[in-house]
Order: C-alpha cells, then sequence, then structure tokens
DNA sequence: ATAATAATCTACTTATTCGGTAGAATAGAT
DNA sequence: ATCTATTCTACCGAATAAGTAGATTATTAT
C-alpha cells in the first residue's frame, strides 16, 4: 500500500496541474481544496520542491507552482521519493536492492522469479505514467 | 513492499511444499533450514493453519506440514493474509476497500483509474499463481 | 523603513506497525 | 507418569507514519 504522505502527495500534484496560470497557489488553498493536513502537507511541498518537481515563491503573491512538465512527472518518481520501492521485495528492487538473508541464491528462489514478473508488469504502468495521464484521466 | 511475516510464511510454506513424504516438519527444523526466528516463525505457521493450509501434530513425532494442495495456495491468499491489501490505494481494494476522504468522487479521480490497472496487473499474476508455480521455479 | 504575507525550518507528539521474546498451558507418545 | 512438542497469551523495544506547534526567514506592498 502507498503511504498517505504518497497520496497526498498525488493529490496535490494534481490540483497544481489543474491551474491554468502558471501563478503560485498557497499552500492554505491547495490543503483546504485536497483536503489534506495542512502542516503535514508543508512537508510534502517542500519534498517536491527539492526534487525540482515543484518551485516556490516566497512572501505576498508567493505559492507553489509546478515547475517541471507534467509529462515528465512519471508516477514512479513520486512513489520512488515518499514509499521508497515499487518491487514488493528488497532482493528484487532496481532502486533499493538488497539480497535476502534467507535464500542462499537468487538464482533459485522460486519466490524471487515470480517477484520480478510482479515487479515488472507494476513498473510497465508506474514509470510510463505521469501526472498529465493523471490529468487526462479526470477530464 | 511486503513485510517480513509474508516473506517468512513464503520461505516456510516452500520448505513444507519440497517434503517428499508428508510426515509432520519440525517448527525448529524448518526455523534453522529457512533461517526464519522460530518464535516468530510460530506465529506464522499458526496463522496459516488457522487458515486451513497447513496443518500440525502435537507430541512426539508432531510437527507442521502442508494441508492444502500446493496447486491451492495461491500467493494472493497468503500476501492477503499477511500483508493485507494487495492494492496500492484502500480506494481501490477488492478487499479491503475503503472510500478515500480526499476524492469527492471515485469516478473522477485520475489517481484511481491508473491505480485500477496496476491493481489488475498484480492480480494477474499474484492471483494465479501458487506455491506449485514457487516449487517449480525451484528446480 | 515597516508591516503584512507566506514559505521554511526545527522540534516535538502521538499512534501504529513490525519484528521479536518469554513463559505458561495443553496435548500426545511411550 | 513423564517427556516431547505444539499452542496460547501477553508483552516489549524499535522504527515508522501521521500530524502539530511555533519560531524564522524571505518577499512584496505601502
Amino acid at each position: 500500500m502507498l503511504s498517505k504522505k504518497t497520496k497526498y502527495a498525488f493529490h496535490a500534484l494534481t490540483y497544481l496541474g489543474k491551474q491554468k496560470e502558471k501563478t503560485p497557489v498557497l499552500i492554505s488553498e491547495i490543503a483546504t481544496r485536497t483536503k489534506v493536513p495542512k502542516k503535514f502537507l508543508e512537508s510534502i511541498l517542500l519534498d517536491l520542491k527539492k526534487a525540482g518537481i515543484l518551485t516556490s515563491k516566497m512572501g505576498k503573491g508567493g505559492g507553489y507552482y509546478l515547475l517541471r512538465d507534467p509529462e515528465d512527472v512519471k508516477l514512479a518518481d513520486v512513489i520512488r521519493m515518499f514509499n521508497g520501492p515499487i518491487a514488493l521485495l528488497p532482493c528484487v528492487s532496481l532502486n533499493y536492492y538488497e539480497a535476502c538473508d534467507e535464500c542462499s541464491s537468487e538464482a533459485t528462489c522460486g519466490l524471487n522469479k515470480i517477484m520480478i514478473e510482479v515487479r515488472d508488469e507494476t513498473l510497465k504502468i508506474v514509470a510510463q505514467k505521469s501526472l498529465k495521464d493523471i490529468l487526462k484521466a479526470e477530464e
């Protein structure tokens, strides 16, 4: 399951992606409209900024807005950032690989093989679909 | 990611599935051979017994053994039992469904639609593959 | 300059889950 | 009876997730 943080990140990104103008949107506006707790949202937006997906402007007239093109914000980026591995086991993860303590060899582990299948099918969707696809599906 | 408990359950089931004879196997044997902490393994085996996948015999010569045919132990059964939902969001789960607090309507939620895709692809593998497939892949 | 605005940073708190342990109770075999 | 081995109840510590509070810093308008 995705953490609430991850889900909230998607909600916030979707809200920002819907804006016609690329003018800054207040944290508090995003919070009330997406129903995400404001203070919790703050740290999420900050992470998205550090990742170069959003940027912000301080002071009056400030707020957050999308920096990257929605097409270039892949679901996998957001999931990895807030949720960690996409694979179901560390020994099958591309970005967070860790050897299995129990298995003597991955080559002969049946579970390993099947979990690679699951990973690949999930990645097929999640690494190709982007914020743009979410926005398109909302129309 | 799957919890260690889930992974351990698969290891134990695989070990039992490999037994030629259907004679009871000691918890301690399963523990040492699969490298799963014995006491933790106990509770896992107990859950598998309650689910009707394993059964046990007490006293001398006792232990655990498979009750169900390996083909009838789907990966999805084990994952749901120890890890919960297979879907990535509650609003997309078949067995653990919960409405989304933030979304006004699932019909118009773009994230929801994509996560249904992910769920279906994962289920395609995990609800069809069984312990038998794990065992086969080990050979 | 200064006041108002709004993001940023630091540091908690609280709840939940995970991984694991201890020990008593119970049942079966000899 | 006694030994063996499973079952059951309850607990513990650590990590993580979720959320809160308040001070600080940067920007803009007046």
